[in-house]
DNA sequence: GAGCTAACCTATTCACGAC
DNA sequence: GTCGTGAATAGGTTAGCTC
């Protein structure tokens, strides 16, 4: 059915002659029809891209293309593709028939077309490299990358900067299709609110939930596409800013800055940057998704009661601070719905469920707060969690990449502005113990930032340094959770390992260093809330407090189980993605031992010291660790532990300089 | 458990078209 | 000629199934 092709890389580096081509194209149109190029009728030169292309496309399917004649999606065609895409970034087969008849390209081709078109999304979302976050950490808000991360131009609504520093405008964006419905578009123009293109990393956030809604009804588009697209562009932007923003400039959030009245503070290159009051973009937008590993010198507002009343904050010259917590205000309410809003909220709201509050400093999250106002406003979408784990193994590759970002300080600040001590030593142990964090792993790696992770190839990459996959959450889980994590899995937890083996489904430790603790939802205590989807809970007997499975790792298994009849869903594994932890792990062995070994719980040896323990005595030991650890009565491997953590405690206490 | 198939991914090459 | 885009390939991984 395919034309037959050699790989011309691998038949010959030069182009052959035409007529030598091997290349069928379109031989299922006409089978076995031996045209050369000299029958190849030529195409005008005078002529239009799109003729020229509908051309090509007239002759093309019932011609033999010569060697490295590539043909060109017909505009007709694209746009048919693009609109299937839209509906569907993931067509099975039978979807993908049903867009071959509409197009004139065979089953292959359109597949390959959609790679490549998810690909093209994935290249176009993907994070800024550590080279340009290096750059715009020590220049400023100069992009020095060559292949610029676009700044979202919703930026400069909400923020006024006096500064010669423009946003950039994208330069990736693909012209707007009219087949491209939920591709962002700048809305500057019909909304107060200016919205600008969001990028396809956005987009990927969405993506789970747009699968999920497809799994719900099979149905190419719901009806409120559109003001979900609104929604999503400007819930997406605000996520997709506080990144760039941060990435861009490591300062400290001024703590005092009211939200109802503009404020203004100096950017590392010294210039003055006022950030409007406008409560649907506040402060907090910045600085509650002001992550650390963008942000040095930014510490998130202790999500914990039991926080610390001094935060250590890191200034951009990598200079401890401490700064005097301040107590968040409280969020400003979003504004009344319509009655039209609030009854299709009502429709679909699903009762106790709660939005999940970032139960992690670490993690760069889009601001609750401005996701909500953004649906409350501007949709009536019900509240839905927008905010799924995005697919793009390079965001959360970045976003868990402790190499990048973490230092004793930082970690030890974050920790201690989530409150919790035992964190702090927990993090250290981890560490210590493992000789590094489970999170280094190689950065991206996409198309135009391979250099970076080339450069340093990773032992046992014999032929090019992979992705993050091989550094998944199981196969960090099952590598590199030691002790600190958990103790901060039965931390957040809430109870005691009643047994020395500690059995944690598949289900990755909430603390686990994973990218996606935004599905964390604690409750005042810290405690993890019961997780918006409780699927996970539900098919492994997990407790409440497990992490609920991603998004996309349902729709994907279903999707394959759309896709692939003779998957069933008792196959599943729970709360694994089955793309994003296709990690290869050490120690596995046949996939099907991988396999079992996800399916089946994972054994850790717990502390004697945590046997037997019901949960207040769990809590009181751990804090008569702590206490011990404090006082140094502990163990001398842990001695430098207790090292750090009384500088770090030093450094709290003023002794930062 | 091995082999097969299908699907997906990333990385890469290279033709094509615009400038 | 340069550069960006898109089509296509290569290599790798997974799941599901069969034997």
């Amino acid at each position: 059915m395919d034309y037959q092709v050699s790989s011309p890389r691998a038949s010959s580096p030069s182009p052959a002659p035409r007529s030598q081509s091997p290349i069928a194209w379109g031989d299922e149109q006409q089978p076995g029809s031996p045209t050369t190029a000299s029958a190849l009728p030529t195409i005008p030169q005078q002529s239009s891209p799109e003729y020229r292309q509908e051309f090509s496309r007239s002759v093309g399917e019932n011609e033999r293309h010569p060697k490295g004649k590539r043909k060109r999606t017909a505009a007709k065609d694209k746009a048919i593709l693009e609109a299937a895409y839209n509906a569907n970034p993931k067509p099975d087969k039978a979807a993908r028939l049903d867009i071959v008849k509409r197009v004139s390209l065979n089953e292959k081709e359109v597949q390959i077309w959609f790679q490549n078109r998810r690909q093209n999304d994935r290249r176009k979302s993907r994070p800024l490299s550590p080279q340009e976050l290096a750059a715009l950490r020590y220049g400023g808000m100069q992009i020095l990358s060559s292949d610029p991360a676009p700044y979202n131009a919703s930026f400069s609504s909400d923020i006024t900067t006096t500064s010669p520093v423009q946003p950039v405008s994208h330069p990736e964006q693909e012209p707007t299709s009219p087949a491209q419905p939920d591709r962002p578009v700048s809305q500057a123009g019909e909304e107060a609110e200016p919205i600008a293109e969001v990028p396809r990393e956005a987009r990927e956030w969405e993506e789970p939930q747009e699968n999920a809604k497809e799994l719900a009804t099979p149905k190419p588009r719901p009806a409120h596409d559109q003001s979900s697209a609104l929604s999503q562009s400007f819930s997406a932007s605000v996520g997709y800013l506080s990144n760039r923003w941060n990435a861009g400039n490591s300062f400290t959030t001024p703590v005092n800055a009211g939200r109802d009245e503009p404020f203004s503070w100096v950017t590392p290159m010294m210039q003055p940057i006022t950030v409007s009051p406008n409560p649907s973009y506040s402060l907090e937008s910045f600085s509650s998704s002001c992550p650390p590993a963008f942000a040095a010198g930014s510490i998130l507002p202790p999500p914990s009661t039991q926080s610390s009343r001094f935060r250590i904050s890191m200034s951009l010259e990598g200079k401890a601070e401490v700064v005097a917590s301040v107590i968040s205000p409280p969020r400003p309410i979003a504004a009344p719905p319509t009655p039209d809003m609030l009854q299709s909220l009502r429709s679909i709201r699903r009762p106790n469920l709660q939005r999940s509050h970032s139960a992690s400093p670490i993690v760069t999250l889009p601001p609750i707060s401005v996701l909500t106002n953004s649906l409350t406003n501007h949709s009536p979408l019900p509240p839905r969690l927008t905010r799924g784990r995005s697919r793009d193994v390079h965001a959360w590759q970045f976003a868990c990449d402790a190499e990048n970002r973490e230092d004793a300080l930082t970690a030890q600040a974050k920790n201690e502005s989530n409150g919790s001590a035992i964190a702090a030593i927990s993090l250290l142990r981890s560490t210590s113990s493992t000789g590094g964090s489970p999170l280094q792993q190689q950065s991206s790696s996409a198309k135009r930032n391979a250099t970076v992770s080339k450069a340093t190839p990773r032992p046992g990459m014999a032929k090019k340094a992979k992705l993050g996959r091989a550094s998944s959450s199981v196969a960090r889980m099952q590598s590199a959770l030691g002790l600190s994590e958990k103790v901060n899995f039965s931390n957040q937890q809430g109870v005691s390992t009643p047994s020395e083996k500690v059995k944690v489904y598949a289900q990755h430790s909430p603390s686990g260093h994973d990218s996606d603790k935004e599905n964390w939802s604690p409750d005042e205590d810290g405690n993890p809330r019961t997780p918006y989807y409780s699927h996970a809970q539900s098919i492994s007997g997990m407790s409440t407090t497990g992490r609920r499975p991603l998004p996309s790792s349902a729709t994907r298994s279903e999707k394959d189980y759309r896709k692939h009849p003779r998957r069933t869903p008792g196959n599943n594994r729970v709360g694994l993605n089955d793309r994003a932890n296709t990690a290869p792990v050490k120690g596995w062995g046949h996939r099907r031992d991988k396999r079992a070994a996800q399916e089946s719980v994972l054994e850790i040896f717990e502390d004697d010291e945590a046997e037997n323990r019901s949960p207040a005595s769990s809590r009181a030991a751990l804090d008569d660790e702590v206490e011990r650890f404090m006082r140094g009565n502990v163990s001398p491997s842990k001695k430098s532990d207790v090292d750090a953590v009384a500088g770090l405690l030093s450094l709290s206490q003023g002794n930062w300089r």
